[in-house]
DNA sequence: CGGCCGTCTTAAAACATTCTTAATCAAACA
DNA sequence: TGTTTGATTAAGAATGTTTTAAGACGGCCG
C-alpha cells in the first residue's frame, strides 16, 4: 500500500488528512515543518506528498526544490492562497498538482489516486543525479552542453524541443514515459493542452534517428501507457 | 556552498534575510551602505548580492554602478519604491533582477534560486584566480595579455569587442553560449537590450576567422540555443 | 577646436527554422 | 463494432538569425 506523506503546520488539516487517506487504505506520515519533511522523505520509501505552501522554518516551495534535488516522488501542493503566482511557481519547480484550502476530502483523495496511478506506472524513479551533461544509450551519444547528438558516432541535427524530448528519454531509457509526462518535463509544467503536440515532435524524432519512422527501432510507443527509448544506458 | 552578501540599512530586514538564506544552507555576509557592500564584494569570495536601493551614505545605484566596474556578481534590487523609475535604471546599470518590498520569502528564495542557478550554470566567473591568459582552440590561439590572436599562426585583428567574444566562445569552447549569456559576459551584465547586437558581431568575428563567412567551419550557430566555437581545447 | 576615423549600437527588413494546431487516418483494445 | 489512443500531414504563427545600413560615440591629429 502507497505511503504517503503529509507535510502542514496546522494540526487539524493533518489529522484530517490522515482520517481519509488512512480510510482508503493509505499509510501515512506526518511532519510540521519542511525541513522535517525533507528528512522524512530521505528515509522512508514514500509514494506521494502533500505539501502545504505556507509553513515555519522552512516553506513548501523551497523544500520541493530541495526535495527535487534528489528524488521525484509525486508531489501534490496545499495552499492557502489562491493568488496564481505560487501555483506557477510551485508547478515550475516541480510539483505535479495543486489544491487550494479549503478543499473538499473526495478532491484530494481523486487527486491523489491520479498522481499514484501516474507515478507507479512509471515505476519509481530513481534520484535525479547531479546534473550530469553526457548522456549515452545504445548507439546514441548526447552532449546536453553542446547541444550535440550522436547516432553512431554521426552528428544529427535536432531542433530544440526534439532535443530536450531526447534527453528526457535518454534519461530514462527502458522506461515508459506518457505524453502528458514528457510534456509537463519539457513544457516546464505548462497546463498540458494540445495532445498532439507530443506526438507530432515525437513523429519528427523518429525521422532524425530512426532508420524507418514507420517500424521505430529505438523510440518505441507503448500503447495507452507512453513512448520508451530502447537501449542499454551507458556511462 | 553559495555567498550572499545582504546589503540594506534597515537592520529588520536584513535579518530577516539572513534567516531565510541561512536556514536555506547560504552562507551570508550583511552590509548597511554601499560603501561597506563594495568592500566586503573586493575582499570576498561572493556569489550573489542582494541591494538595496534608498540607503544612506552611498545608495544602491550607484554601489551597483561602481560594483559592475570591476564585477559580474549576480544582483537582485531590494526596492521599497514601486516606481519604475529605479527598477529600470537598476537594470540598465546591470542588476539582474528586482524585488520590490514588502516581499514574499518565498519569491526572494525562489529569485536568488534562479539567479544562482543561472550564474553557476556558465561556470564561476574567472573572478580573481589564476586566471589563464592563453587559449587555443583547434587552429586558433589566443593570448589575453598581448590581446594577440593568432589563426593557422597567421595574426589576425579584432576589435575590442570581437575580442572578448572570441575569448569567452574559446574558454568554453565546445559549448553553447546563448546571445544572452554572451552579452552579459562581454557586456559586464548590461541588460540585453538590442537583441541583435551579438549577432552582429559574430557576423564580424565570422569575418575575420572563417574562411567563408556564410558556410562557418569554426563559429557555429545552434538554432534557438546559441553559438558555439568548434574544436578540441588545448592546452 | 573641428574633422576624420575606426568601432560600436541600433533598427529594420529579409530570411530561415521551428512550433502548434487541427483535421484526418490507422491501430489497438474491449 | 465502437472507443480510445497514436500517427500523419500540412499550414500558419511564432520565434530566431543574418544582413544591411545609418548614426553615435570617442579618440586622435592637424
Amino acid at each position: 500500500m502507497p505511503n504517503i506523506l503529509i507535510c502542514d503546520d496546522e494540526p487539524d488539516i493533518v489529522s484530517a488528512l490522515q482520517i481519509y487517506l488512512q480510510a482508503e487504505g493509505y499509510t501515512t506520515l506526518t511532519a510540521r515543518t519542511g525541513r522535517e519533511a525533507l528528512r522524512l522523505a530521505a528515509d522512508n520509501d514514500i509514494h506521494l506528498i502533500l505539501l502545504d505552501i505556507m509553513m515555519p522554518e522552512m516553506d513548501g516551495i523551497t523544500a520541493l526544490a530541495k526535495l527535487r534535488e534528489t528524488c521525484n516522488v509525486p508531489v501534490i501542493l496545499l495552499t492557502a492562497k489562491s493568488e496564481d503566482t505560487d501555483k506557477v511557481l510551485g508547478l515550475n519547480i516541480g510539483a505535479d498538482d495543486y489544491i487550494t484550502k479549503p478543499f473538499n476530502p473526495v478532491e484530494v483523495l481523486a487527486r491523489v489516486k491520479s498522481q499514484l496511478r501516474r507515478y507507479l506506472t512509471l515505476g519509481s524513479r530513481p534520484a535525479r543525479e547531479d546534473n550530469p551533461t553526457h548522456y549515452a544509450v545504445g548507439s546514441l551519444e548526447l552532449d546536453d552542453k553542446g547541444k550535440l547528438v550522436l547516432l553512431d558516432g554521426e552528428p544529427v541535427s535536432l531542433t530544440p524541443t526534439e532535443f530536450e524530448i531526447l534527453k528526457l528519454l535518454m534519461q530514462h531509457a527502458g522506461e515508459v514515459l506518457s505524453p502528458r509526462d514528457i510534456y509537463r518535463r519539457v513544457w516546464n509544467g505548462e497546463p498540458y493542452g494540445a495532445e498532439s503536440t507530443v506526438a507530432v515532435h515525437i513523429r519528427h524524432l523518429r525521422e532524425k534517428i530512426e532508420i524507418n519512422p514507420a517500424e521505430p527501432r529505438l523510440l518505441k510507443v507503448v500503447w495507452a501507457q507512453g513512448y520508451k527509448l530502447d537501449g542499454e544506458k551507458r556511462p
